[in-house]
DNA sequence: TTTGTTTTAGGACATATGTCCTTCCCCGGC
DNA sequence: GCCGGGGAAGGACATATGTCCTAAAACAAA
């Protein structure tokens, strides 16, 4: 983690983001912005909050470790969002491990600050309200996803929904993935989420290729998936 | 669905719940009781959203019908608590179906009101952020949970934790249990339920009596649940 | 190139879980 | 008391998924 001193890339990511519309001018001295590397842990599991990140720049991965040591994948994510929000809201220590999956910028806010400027701020309120209830909205389905359907279905439907916007895929239907994520991501082991692939292959709907998944048969992905699409 | 038009009701719940506190006087006038019968739905899946629901009397049930007819159960929900905030917030039609397990009295608040009086109301902003961070919390808990551990764990987790806080229950450890609510709860089927029942029951953790279970050693349910319990 | 190490795919088997169906038991209606 | 309905428990079997291990492939270092 760097702390880039950099008033003018913070503003920048401001604008883009119209972050002035959701907090207020005595806030914006205290925003600071971090940059992590690839790999880099952005906050672990259990240990206090201090800071709400907003997500300007790159992808993160969540995901939570079990006593046992198994790790479940929850979401990545990407810019613009929040990290940090239901610690900040709840008050507890941190609920879930945030990796950096590329280099990625965020924008830090001490909860102090916020305590101090914003609490009471409608439209940051509100902001917040929209993000927490998307969240829930995305986790409630996928969580149903999860248990109601074998792992033939979640994996076509990852696999629809990564190839789609997966913009820096250099054609359409054509996706970088890694295996080891992608089984902890639909809950399942590696193994399994193999077997899947191989009979995916078999019938046609997909290639396997080092390193990429090519996506042959979008139609027939989507028939096996149902409607049911991972956010 | 039946309107109580009776103020003084109204006022005992507000009362109680401290619900001024989140709310402002304008708004009161708008505030509407409903009563529901055991067993009757309060919303389903797919309509139209028009009122914010605080759960003030009785149980409800939460759970969703996948495309197949398959029913999960997310939750069950004793006040005060709060139906409809996602879908409020998200201005979206209703996520899961509520049905009411008991004899059921909510206090209804239209959008309408709601958008006109309090949507700029720190309070009932920071009341809503509470609860709908503390469901997500819930909610990704149990997902977690439901992903990681088998039937087995889950069944442990979920006797003890009923076991414990049904306050209804005359004896301690003595809990009345709907097998088929409880398999949808967990997420796995009734056959499969009965299964683990039965293992538990030869292994003297519990015992099966009709119409209810009676926990015979706790220690050993926690055991096998480990610290990880339904909230 | 050689060799050792790491990664990936897949075989063999065990286990967890689901589906379908039968049996049994309780209970109300006659 | 007899009969039929309905729900609960459990048997038999199929399927989904996990664990452990090995073979093959890729890779890195010498």
């Amino acid at each position: 983690m760097k702390e880039l001193r950099n008033r003018e890339l913070i503003n920048n990511y401001i604008r883009i983001n119209q972050i002035e519309l959701i907090l207020n001018e005595e806030i914006m001295p205290y925003l600071t912005i971090y940059s992590f590397d690839q790999g880099e842990l952005i906050c672990s599991q259990g240990e206090p909050a201090e800071n709400l990140y907003i997500l300007v720049k790159g992808k993160v991965k969540i995901f939570t470790t079990s006593t046992e040591g198994k790790t479940l994948i929850l979401s990545f994510k990407t810019p613009m969002d929040v990290i940090g929000d239901i610690e900040y809201v709840q008050n507890t220590d941190i609920v879930n491990t945030v990796e950096a999956v590329s280099s990625v910028h965020m924008i830090g806010i001490h909860h102090r600050w916020l305590k101090k400027y914003v609490n009471d701020h409608p439209p940051f309120l509100q902001f917040l309200l929209k993000i927490i209830t998307n969240k829930f909205f995305i986790k409630s389905n996928s969580m149903s996803f999860n248990l109601l359907y074998p792992v033939e279905v979640r994996l076509a439907s990852y696999l629809l929904s990564s190839s789609f916007d997966e913009s820096d895929s250099l054609y359409k239907g054509q996706l970088s993935i890694n295996s080891k994520d992608a089984a902890n991501l639909i809950g399942t082991s590696y193994r399994h989420l193999n077997r899947v692939i191989q009979q995916f292959c078999t019938q046609g709907l997909i290639e396997r290729n080092k390193g990429y998944i090519l996506v042959k048969n979008r139609d027939g992905l989507r028939a096996l998936a149902g409607q049911n699409i991972y956010e």
